[in-house]
DNA sequence: ACTTAAATTTTTACATTGTCAAGATGAATG
DNA sequence: CATTCATCTTGACAATGTAAAAATTTAAGT
């Protein structure tokens, strides 16, 4: 059933304006109003799309997610040599430039901007998510510890995006070295029995 | 001081009541009057103790920063034995039980409130912290690799706590023995070449 | 085709928030 | 005692999220 009202497909809409305003302002900027604004309609005209504020920046988030997942698989793929290891390797370098890439995306994905609900769509991406660094962790070490592992890799690669977003690590540091390396002993952590 | 009109310390209590308002409510609802209020106090006072709710904030994170450095060293002084390894390891713990119990003064430190303004105070009180863990580390790898080892470390156990407060990771985990294999891992990592 | 019902958007309104500009008040200073 | 000055209060403003009512456009029924 399309929908094709006074203004058109209102839904998807609501969705891309947050997506580019994301990309245009800090994450704690991206109102309701704003949203609203962008997709050229009054500030109430969201809430019968979407019941409030929360669920709106819970969807956006979700989409986040999808193409946060989508990156992390090219650069899987793009890896050279295609071995599990490379792959983990270019899906971490991926995360930690994703999150530079896209910082008020990733913030919103990862709870810097109240409130963001968890929608059905938000709760299924970022398991999404989980499942995709899962796998590519069992390929290195095997399912029985693949859990563990791949909360160890993800916390590795989500810290660092966060310190370096959050600011709170001095700057005068040769971050880009420090990076690899940090990468390289969350590597070899993964060997640990 | 008996306080009528003027109460002498309003910067202290200022401070002494966002503290208490971390404690009793999510971050995001401290606000400059909801802090005012409890300092019993009109909404407009704290503007001649800090000029911004940002400088308010970025205040008691700095504030938060303290207890959280004295909260890491009593962790490593009650390691037992007394090895570097052990006092690291109790100090990551102690990181990841902090953010667990504080969990608003630290989402306040390290970001999820935004304005937070960085402060000389705030800035000295966050470099503090990262000393304290490079110099942690520095006792474990020895000098060369201090710094990219506390990158590591740091990484690790902020993402970990990063994504257990954002709730983005499946809920049905064995999370309190994933934690420990977390941390082993991390210190195995620091022994990478 | 005409009426009626439903779905969408706008308009108003209200309670919050942070900040600013005037006042009011009390304490220190001469 | 009078004046000065830092501090606190009051009132105002723009912006936010949400709710209800009114308006407008589409869909359905006969």
């Amino acid at each position: 059933m399309a929908k094709s009202y006074h203004h058109g497909d209102l839904h998807e809409q609501l969705l891309t304006a947050g997506e580019q305003a994301l990309i245009e302002m800090p994450v704690e900027k991206v109102s309701l109003r704003e949203i609203a604004r962008r997709a050229g309609v009054s500030h109430a005209a969201p809430k019968h799309h979407f019941p409030t504020l929360g669920h709106l920046l819970g969807e956006i988030a979700a989409r986040g997610y999808r193409h946060f997942v989508a990156a992390l698989d090219d650069a899987a793929n793009s890896a050279t040599p295609q071995t599990p290891e490379a792959r983990l390797m270019a899906m971490g370098r991926a995360y930690v430039n994703f999150a530079k890439e896209n910082a008020a995306a990733f913030q919103l994905m990862f709870g810097q901007r109240e409130p963001v609900v968890m929608t059905p769509h938000l709760i299924e991406a970022s398991y999404a998510a989980w499942s995709q660094l899962v796998q590519a962790v069992t390929a290195v070490v095997g399912p029985a510890r693949a859990q563990a592992a791949a909360l160890h890799v993800w916390s590795s690669v989500h810290g660092i995006s966060m310190l370096k977003l959050a600011g709170r690590v001095p700057p005068d540091l040769p971050w880009i070295s420090l990076e690899e390396q940090q990468m390289r002993m969350m590597l070899e952590g993964l060997k640990a029995e």
